[in-house]
DNA sequence: AGCAGGCGGTTAAACGATTAACCGCTCCTT
DNA sequence: AAGGAGCGGTTAATCGTTTAACCGCCTGCT
């Protein structure tokens, strides 16, 4: 490979005019730049990017640490967010900590290690200890969607979104909702939970199960959903609502004849589903370049207050949802209580 | 942060002794060891990457150049990709060329610019220019799913899926076939093709379309679906098979009652389509782990003859095949020999 | 005339790690 | 006893780029 020093050598001057040519740091006269312009294409010099980032300080690179990239959203986010890098004339180191906290410090720790110049990040789970504790000193972070104390964030608006999910149910007729919540210890559905909840309360109990981000119904979900009683399933993810209509679909129910079922994303496939899924739409392209200007911004000003931006969603209204159908139901209504957990207040 | 020669100086040793001690690459008397050791702890040390890499010429980083990330299979790849690159202690670089061949190359040249120690590439078009330039003159590529003469290569055995695929049509008893193959291009494409008229060619003509591996339809796949006279339709993939799905579904046909239909790749969500789809998988995890393996040996052997590893495939059978029914279709077979191309040969 | 200051270039010191070469010392061999 | 080998450590060169400091030289001001 090519060196600066080649190029000096063939176009006769130091290795400092050849930088200073190439980045323009100092005026250099018209035939010395023409000269190191055409050595340096001769020769096919590239900069080597290790050796300019010992000297600066500065990688170019970001560092991209995601908890899972099968799902779906996250990897619909590292989509969104390499368009917005490129844009910044910075490349994506990616890191995937398959939902393990050890490996997500291991990611954490590589990552510190000068290779990049900050962090994306969508912690694993934003209540363990190295998050808190902040095991990268002094590396600029911006979060996203797990917003973590003290540092950049970007989120959706969890809780508008349950409330456009409220109204648009509540405003079809539906008043006997099944919640099927994600994690209870993700603000992300905790938001969800609380502006659905807020927004519903008013009509009618509500009956809850916390489930994961799988399509694979947990035992308890099976049970609430096996119970009947209700018109309408709000789903923690599009991947869970996925798999709902399928058990339902398979029990002979229809949707949204039967029932009706929302999710939450607006993931690639969401409008494939038979029927397509109505669901609340992330900006993702936003919030991905949000989070690259915010890193940028620290990184231009390390002293900056941590900032969080919250970006409004969208009710993506689709084929999953109707007004409820007034027939009593083909279960029956008194065993009802007994299934799913009761709403705690 | 602490670098090796503070370490050394809280050690009371030289920086030589740090980096053997932290390295093994020279004995150091136990003493020694344990002050290294302890001092490298207490100042929270943690190498720089990018002067060891300097140095050594070695980043420990694979790039990663996937032609679009919207497209499920790649991200899918990247998945199986991530765990090999960590079992290996290699940190995987990113870069999305979004189906633009000169966004590819400007990633190529990054990646050139001693960032990474070879790459994992999935062109966007084999038969772009710069492929067969190979502007990048000396850095180890493997290639996946598209492979470029003269390199390692990893490709999923897609002849054998086609005749899969023929095979376990033939076998429900379907011989009117309509096949919407993907872009004529790409040597996956042609080999899914070629594999399934081999196999299927002695019992029947096949109408056939070329298309993208979208879920939106072209006119003409749409104009050919239009036309009847199938009874079974055979996809580029599992995205157009989704895409396909949707259209009978919508035009009243059902799937697989009246037409069965059959994907490729097996993506996560295959399962979760309503029918679930008939497909044909790709060894996903196992690919990853040899594209990551044929580069670490070539790291280790640049003069190495290329290898090509071909992996098999595997039909899953799910619920959007069954036998045809044998009820004449709605449409008039009469005019059905104007629409869709002929079969060439 | 004398001096400040700009211009266009070079010199050389970093950045942080790796590693060949070397230096005393001890111990073994012949 | 002389020479060689091994041990445990240090010195210093090096990777390729950046950039502060410096050096002549020419201009223009007073």
């Amino acid at each position: 490979m090519a060196s600066m020093k080649d190029v000096a050598r063939e176009a006769g001057v130091s290795v400092a005019t050849v930088s200073h040519v190439l980045r323009g740091t100092k005026h250099v006269s018209a035939e010395l730049t023409e000269r190191v312009r055409a050595a340096a294409l001769a020769l096919g010099y590239v900069p080597n990017l290790q050796a300019s980032a010992l000297r600066t300080g500065r990688t170019q690179t970001l560092g991209v640490l995601l908890p899972d990239l099968a799902n779906p959203f996250f990897v619909a986010l590292l989509h969104a967010l390499a368009p917005a890098a490129r844009a910044a004339g910075k490349v994506l180191m990616v890191y995937d900590a398959e939902n393990d906290a050890a490996l997500e410090l291991a990611g954490l720790q590589r990552m510190a290690a000068g290779q990049v110049d900050g962090i994306i990040w969508v912690p694993v789970d934003v209540d363990a200890p190295h998050v808190a504790g902040r095991s990268t000193p002094e590396l600029p972070v911006v979060t996203i969607d797990r917003p973590v104390p003290d540092t950049d964030a970007v989120v959706a608006d969890h809780v508008a979104g349950g409330r456009l999910l409220a109204e648009h149910l509540a405003g079809l007729g539906h008043n006997r909702v099944a919640l099927l919540s994600g994690p209870e210890e993700l603000p992300s559905s905790r938001g969800r939970r609380r502006g659905f909840i807020e927004a519903f309360a008013p009509l009618t109990p509500v009956w809850e199960s916390h489930t994961g981000f799988s399509h694979e119904l947990s035992a308890e979900a099976r049970a609430l959903l096996d119970g009947g009683n209700y018109d309408a399933v709000v789903c923690a993810n599009d991947m869970v609502a996925s798999g709902v209509m399928r058990y339902l679909t398979e029990r002979g129910l229809s949707v949204p004849n039967d029932v009706s079922v929302v999710g939450f994303d607006d993931v690639a496939w969401a409008s494939l589903m038979q029927p397509a899924l109505t669901t609340v739409r992330q900006p993702l392209a936003a919030m991905g370049a949000a989070a690259v200007r915010l890193l940028l911004e620290r990184l231009g000003d390390p002293q900056r207050a941590t900032r969080r931006v919250v970006m409004p969603v969208e009710l993506v209204e689709r084929g999953s949802t109707a007004p409820p159908d007034l027939v009593t139901w083909p279960g029956e209504a008194t065993e009802m209580a007994l299934l799913g957990r009761e709403e705690r207040n």
